[in-house]
DNA sequence: CTGTATCCGGGCTGATACTG
DNA sequence: CAGTATCAGCCCGGATACAG
């Protein structure tokens, strides 16, 4: 896993907008869940495990990994035996969690309304191809 | 192209947190910016195509689709020879739009610290394997 | 407890060509 | 103009095993 600069596929054409840069950040599968399990404070390796639900550990040490290299998480760790580490957000990544929130917020208030519009449409098309 | 309602890999796990269900919708490589497109109004689909730079009409038609089968967009067909079609964000759409533009905007205001925690993470790991 | 390494399958995506 | 169809590649992500 280099941790190299090399330019990923989204840097190709998405550059001018500004607003897919933080989809560069959040997009991912398990990102904005893990972000999410950090909101109340810190938070160590193995709780999150148990918090994001679903997520491996592969997967969980990748997105954090990827948000500490965007500055957006820190990592303490704890030189116990056996070891322990510790994930915060930065103040950085604390300023992110407020649009996020707002986010989640459209989601509670508004998922229904896209489940029903999906059923709707399923149905008008469901003689279709 | 199915539109049936069979079960998407990120149902299995991800159906606790109501945010997830947010990110189903806009967490695509281009739903975001198509929406983005329309957030001055009505706009048709050759018009998008050169907004969204990069898109193709491939991921522009499938991009679309799924936004109009969660009844974020309107689509309106318009019969002429060779015809045309608008499109639009639903009222629904338009409310998801808000939290968006905050998200774009803390990509403005935010984007460059990450850059610079990226550039300076790796420099402290360039050694690294 | 906190990771890392490897395999591998599926879906997203781009490129291209064709259609009404 | 506004799509659809098909092919092929690549990366995401899951499972599993191993390690400090």
């Amino acid at each position: 896993m280099p941790s190299s600069s090399k330019t990923r596929k989204s840097d190709i054409s998405i550059s001018n907008c500004g607003y897919s840069k933080v989809l560069d950040i959040i997009s991912n599968k398990w990102t904005a869940l893990v972000i999410y399990a950090m909101e109340d404070g810190v938070i160590r390796y193995g709780e999150m495990l148990r918090r994001v639900d679903g997520i491996s550990k592969k997967m969980l040490t990748q997105t954090v990994r990827k948000l500490e290299r965007d500055g957006l998480v820190a990592r303490n760790i704890i030189p116990t035996v056996p070891p322990s580490v510790e994930y915060s957000l930065t103040p950085l990544g604390e300023t992110l969690l407020q649009p996020m929130k707002e986010l989640r917020q459209w989601g509670r208030g508004h998922y229904q309304e896209v489940e029903e519009a999906r059923a709707s449409y399923d149905m008008a098309n469901a003689s279709d191809s």
